[in-house]
RNA sequence: GGGCGAUUAGCUCAGGGGGAGAGCACUUGCCUUACAAGCAAGGGGUCGGUAGUUCAAAUCUACCAUCGCCCA
């Protein structure tokens, strides 16, 4: 056993994580095991693959530390556990940070080619990938790294082909030439959630198209004048009486003298602007869906450089918004515009890049979600998936009830490439899990295989079975699947959450998590999403430098509550950090007192302080596993801090101090043996939290021993349990209390022994006193203490405290100043006789005390009781000081 | 426009139908042989507003206000 004189007075995080976790991760600690123990259930987890992009930020700290907290907790209950690790390809995102260092050299991606070019991105996810997984460990994840999936390593590439051909033979994946939207950025297409809409001060323009053949015409009014120039109608509500007239009419388009309709459709909204609408089909999505409604042509007049095309006639090569300006200009010049008023409304922007996305026509792949979302949503419905915080339910319900197709092409080359082939000679589509070789149709080996790649998402949508080996019928999936909880933040839902299930439910027939957690996000100190434009992140890892994994852990699990966003402030890593010391300083004190402790040594009974601490422990026990059941993790976590601080350390070890110094080997050894069962059930309790700092003081603890980690969770001990312990405690403590109050409040020196009259009528009260006696000396430097049931005449010169029934005197010869205790008197009267009238006021009601339970009636009863008698006391206090 | 969340001590946040809590900050006193990253004592809040349900509301319901997020 290492020497607990050795253990330095401050703890140092850093050697004893270093330490650590290799030792774990040699020991095979983290493998899911391929056999579940009798009895026991499996738990598994896969973990939210991280981007192979960068570094891990504090989503992920909080995020992966969840996971670890449920991992762990489940592994020492003896379930077989299983948590996959992995990361994600991050199509876009990686493929645009290798095309910024390769602009560092100068040169583009078509400097290098397709091939080159994804040899540069795998160079580069090996770096970053590790360099991830490296943090990962640091933050003391417990996942099976034997088991480490990528998005695009072999399995899950099969596993996307497989997923793909048989939805594509299901017509649930089609092509097809659609609005969609584009960032001319990052040039590809990015699916609808990936817009993010934001409110832009903007203008309505009123424009006066004039009709061919009568004269006047029909005033429009739009955000975005220059796509008039692709208008192939106007639109107006059916039943809009302004209008009805006009419908079938023919329009004269200004600038390109273009003859449009007059159309009637529903949705038309007569009340913004002037209830007649242009419709651009190829530039706006409620205008594609009118267009394809009525027929309409979709004159495509913003290319996919956000430049104006052919079509646009002489404007063709501005940019967008210089040819807007333009636009405007010439109508105003042409008096065709009528007005222009000030309007605000939702720009859709690239929520990678923050460019405002181009809506464009565009033959892409997408996928049919009605018949996919029906069984999404039945599960979440009938509970087979349960959201934990439950509102979460309803934000995906709501989307996949109002969901449209997925557009799942990319234009990148960093991805998964769209398994379908183009026969160039028979012009045949050849959608196969394996590189075709000829067309199956006339049997030309000129195939060419589409050049786009699959949204990121589209392979994250598989990760619970395409990391278990699906489609492969594995022992892992037969095992851990259904996964028990996913956990993820809330930004996440209808990327990847929704996503899952579906796919889940199709290909697997089963839902991928029975239960997901979700977290909020990790904001700054002022309650802004941290980011890189914003300078305002914070490397988890400068944190783990800093104060240690164990720190950092517990301080994103503690104070906040399931859902909320929390905030990240460096004081509370201050307050964490030094509640690791904590546990280290109480581990020391326990150690440097064990030099002569033996087990085996017959031990004295256990003194109240014992019976106390014991039933205390096994009421947190119990509550810890009640609430880590039910997710409430922050909560927890609070319930062992306050447990360990305030009554093991403050309270018992304190209590305990009397035995350990004393001569009496068997008191000695009971306290011992409690104090050892304490702090080892204790770090139990906080392993999940603090794997680091409990697996080093387990190590230093009497005994043989293999890790924390592996060792059982305790176990509910009811016989434990014992109210009047507690009870009697309770009452010693607040009496220690009001000793120490007192002696504060009369300036007595706290090295000074004084001594204390308690008086209690209750014989049972007194019992308690006269068995707490030491711990009234040596908490509160009482002595002699000296106990009554009643004074025949209470010490003048004395000050007085009424607590829990018994009349505490201090009596401080020549120490009182009568004035200052009259008036200290007279305060705790005044406040003991304001609630005293609460009391009664209560009891006074005849309502009350027929409806309200009994024990809260009682319990009422018991406290006017109580308060009578304290201001029975202070008031008789006050007769006698007044009239010395 | 619809939905969700937040509003509790100076700050950051827990809690949640029956005596207002924690951490930090503040005041006072202590280098007490585990810990000054500590110990002890203390001050500080009509729990956003209004109405309702209830014997009882910080807690449940409705409405309102302010802030934030999501969706359209």
């Amino acid at each position: 056993m290492p020497s607990a004189v050795s253990l330095p007075s401050v703890y140092s995080p850093k050697e004893v994580e270093r330490k650590w976790y290799p030792v774990w991760e040699k020991a095979g600690y983290f493998c899911g095991p391929r056999e579940k123990a009798a009895g026991r259930p499996t738990f598994s987890i896969v973990m939210p693959p991280p981007n192979v992009t960068g570094s891990l930020h504090l989503g992920h700290a909080l995020d992966n530390t969840l996971q670890d907290i449920l991992v762990r907790w489940h592994r020492m209950r003896g379930d077989a556990t299983l948590w996959i690790p992995g990361t994600d390809h991050a199509g876009i995102a990686t493929q645009a940070r290798v095309e910024e260092e390769l602009a560092k050299e100068g040169l583009s991606k078509y400097d290098l080619g397709r091939e080159e070019f994804l040899e540069r991105v795998w160079a580069w996810k090996e770096q970053y990938g590790a360099r991830i997984t490296q943090q990962l460990r640091r933050l003391g994840a417990s996942c099976d790294w034997s088991r480490e999936r990528f998005t695009m390593d072999e399995g899950c590439s099969r596993a996307v082909r497989e997923v793909f051909v048989r939805l594509f033979e299901k017509g649930l994946i089609y092509r097809g030439n659609y609005i969609i939207n584009w960032c001319p950025r990052c040039q590809t297409t990015i699916s609808d959630i990936e817009v993010e809409h934001q409110e832009e001060a903007g203008h309505l323009w009123y424009i006066r198209y004039p009709f061919k053949d009568r004269p006047g015409g029909i005033v429009v009014a739009t955000t975005r004048p220059e796509t008039m120039l692709g208008d192939t109608a106007v639109a107006v509500h059916p039943d809009d009486e302004r209008y009805c007239q006009y419908i079938g009419a023919t329009l004269i388009l200004p600038l390109v003298n273009r003859e449009i309709p007059v159309i009637a459709d529903e949705y038309v909204d007569p009340n913004f602007g002037t209830g007649a609408v242009k419709i651009t089909p190829a530039h706006d999505p409620n205008d594609f869906e009118i267009g394809q409604r009525h027929g309409l042509p979709a004159v495509t007049v913003i290319g996919k450089d956000a430049a104006m095309t052919a079509e646009a006639g002489p404007y063709a090569g501005m940019e967008r918004y210089a040819c807007r300006r333009r636009v405007v200009e010439d109508l105003e010049r042409l008096g065709y515009l009528v007005k222009v008023e000030e309007h605000a409304h939702a720009v859709g922007h690239c929520y990678r890049c923050d460019t405002t996305i181009e809506p464009l026509v565009s033959p892409q792949w997408f996928v049919r979600m009605k018949p996919l979302a029906e069984p999404a949503i039945r599960a979440a419905r009938e509970g087979r998936v349960r959201f934990v915080p439950e509102r979460f339910t309803k934000i995906y319900l709501n989307w996949l009830e109002n969901i449209r197709d997925w557009c799942i092409s990319r234009q990148l080359w960093w991805g998964h490439r769209i398994p379908v082939w183009y026969c160039q000679q028979c012009g045949e589509v050849i959608c196969s899990t394996a590189d075709p070789e000829e067309c199956p149709s006339c049997c030309s080996t000129a195939l060419e295989q589409d050049p786009d790649v699959l949204d990121t998402w589209f392979s994250s949508a598989l990760w619970p079975f395409s990391t278990m080996g699906w489609p492969e019928k594995t022992r892992d999936l037969e095992l851990y699947y259904p996964t028990s909880v996913l956990v993820t933040g809330r930004d996440i839902i209808f990327f990847w959450v929704a996503r899952m299930i579906f796919m889940g439910l199709e290909f697997m027939e089963d839902v991928p998590f029975r239960e997901v957690l979700i977290h909020g996000l990790v904001l700054d100190a002022l309650g802004r999403k941290m980011s890189k434009s914003l300078g305002n992140g914070v490397d988890p890892m400068e944190v783990i430098d800093e104060y240690g994994a164990d720190t950092l852990r517990f301080m994103l699990v503690t104070g906040n509550t399931p859902g909320n966003d929390l905030r990240f402030h460096p004081e509370r890593l201050e307050s964490t950090r030094n509640f690791c010391n904590k546990i280290w300083n109480a581990a020391r004190f326990v150690l440097l007192n064990l030099k002569d402790y033996d087990p085996e040594r017959e031990r004295a009974p256990y003194t109240l302080a014992d019976r106390w601490i014991l039933s205390r422990l096994a009421g947190v026990v119990e509550q810890v596993s009640a609430n880590l059941e039910e997710y409430e993790i922050g909560e927890a976590a609070r319930v062992i801090y306050d447990f360990f601080w305030d009554e093991f350390c403050d309270w018992y070890i304190e209590l305990a101090k009397g035995r350990l110094y004393s001569e009496d080997p068997a008191a000695k050894a009971t306290a011992q043996h409690v104090l050892v069962e304490v702090l080892e059930t204790s770090l139990k309790l906080l392993h999940p939290f603090m794997p680091f700092i409990t697996e080093e003081i387990w190590h230093h603890l009497p005994g043989e021993r293999s890790s924390i980690m592996v060792s059982p969770w305790p176990q509910a001990r009811p016989e434990s349990r014992d109210a009047e312990a507690e009870k009697a405690m309770t009452l010693i403590i607040e009496v220690i209390r009001a000793i120490r109050n007192l002696r504060s409040e009369m300036r007595v020196a706290p090295g000074r022994k004084a001594r204390v009259l308690l008086v209690a009528p209750s014989d049972a009260t007194r019992r308690i006193l006269e068995e707490a006696r030491e711990y009234l000396t040596n908490l509160a430097r009482a002595e002699p203490v000296e106990l009554a049931a009643a004074l025949e005449e209470p010490p003048v010169k004395a000050a007085t405290a009424v607590t829990a029934g018994v009349e505490i005197y201090l009596p401080l010869e020549g120490l009182v100043d009568f004035q200052k205790e009259i008036a200290r008197l007279e305060k705790e009267l005044t406040a003991v006789q304001r609630e005293l009238e609460q009391v009664r006021r209560k009891l006074a009601k005849p309502d009350f005390v027929a409806k309200a339970p009994e024990e809260v009636v009682a319990k009422e009863r018991a406290k006017e009781k109580e308060l009578v008698g304290k201001g029975e006391t202070l008031a008789g206090r006050l007769r006698s000081l007044r009239g010395f």
